[in-house]
DNA sequence: CTTGACTTGCGAAGAGTTATCATTTACTGT
DNA sequence: ACAGTAAATGATAACTCTTCGCAAGTCAAG
């Protein structure tokens, strides 16, 4: 397989640096088409995988919700906020996780992946707000 | 909010901790058919939804698939196939793995979940054999 | 050029889950 | 026992996110 590095396929990967965030295949592609007004939403789905499976990028696969998609490349987990479901780089080193796992039942591991849930700032102050009322 | 113990909720709550395992709705619902051939998979979903809000089972979202169930309230971790999915818990403490979580962008801490992902044992043999061909 | 592998855009289809709603069930108080 | 009522159910439609199928387009190599 062979990976021609096709406009669309450029731009999404473009745009997702320039974000630096952790975006979904939808919001990329709302960034996308301002560049590319004809753009496909399948044609975003397609490359992010694409680029994910060349690990050009991090397909981020975390609880249950909608796939985001990450530029950074080096390892690192992740906290995210259970009210609005923003995603933040955690930055405790991820190697600070020491994790004996010996008893694994005959697994063989492949990696870890370690999610903290919170919530955040400013939805702090949205439910101190409405707890006041 | 008040919970009747209802005939379906105990079934499905009885069914889910019969199987000692991480079951998904579908898994559920069929199980529990056996004996209420009637019920519907809704009713599985709904009350699935219900008995985790009053924490009398646990939901795991793990990974942007199928959420699972499991009739165990202690705290506690997973390891999961990356082939076959299949989940097993992880039987390293879930409180051995320390987490200096200082720097948390301000965010309010109310949980964190580790996972470890892997090829159990039955998947890499199959991954063996195919080699083999 | 022509070929052929790869890619795209579009719409349809799929999977998993939740919402809607008429009907049924089961407490509560009399 | 009975009516009144709040909650739960079953059936199905709707919804969200994602993937699929395919005709048409692109591009590098010969
Ligand atoms: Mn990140
Ligand atoms: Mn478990
Ligand atoms: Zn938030
Ligand atoms: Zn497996």
């Amino acid at each position: 397989m062979q990976l021609r590095m096709t406009n669309q396929r450029e731009m999404i990967l473009r745009e997702l640096k320039k974000s630096k965030g952790h975006l979904t295949a939808d919001e990329l592609y709302e960034r996308v088409k301002k560049f590319m007004p004809r753009i496909s939403l399948a044609t975003v789905y397609r490359n992010l995988e694409i680029l994910s499976d060349v690990n050009m990028i991090n397909k981020l696969e975390i609880s249950g919700r909608q796939k985001r998609f990450d530029s950074e490349l080096e390892d690192h987990d992740h906290i995210y906020c259970v009210e609005c479901h923003r995603i933040e780089n955690l930055d405790i080193g991820a190697n600070q996780v020491e994790l004996p796992v010996e008893d694994a039942h005959g697994y063989t591991i492949t990696g870890r992946r370690l999610e903290v849930t919170g919530v955040c700032p400013r939805c702090q102050k949205k439910i101190a707000k409405s707890k006041k009322k």
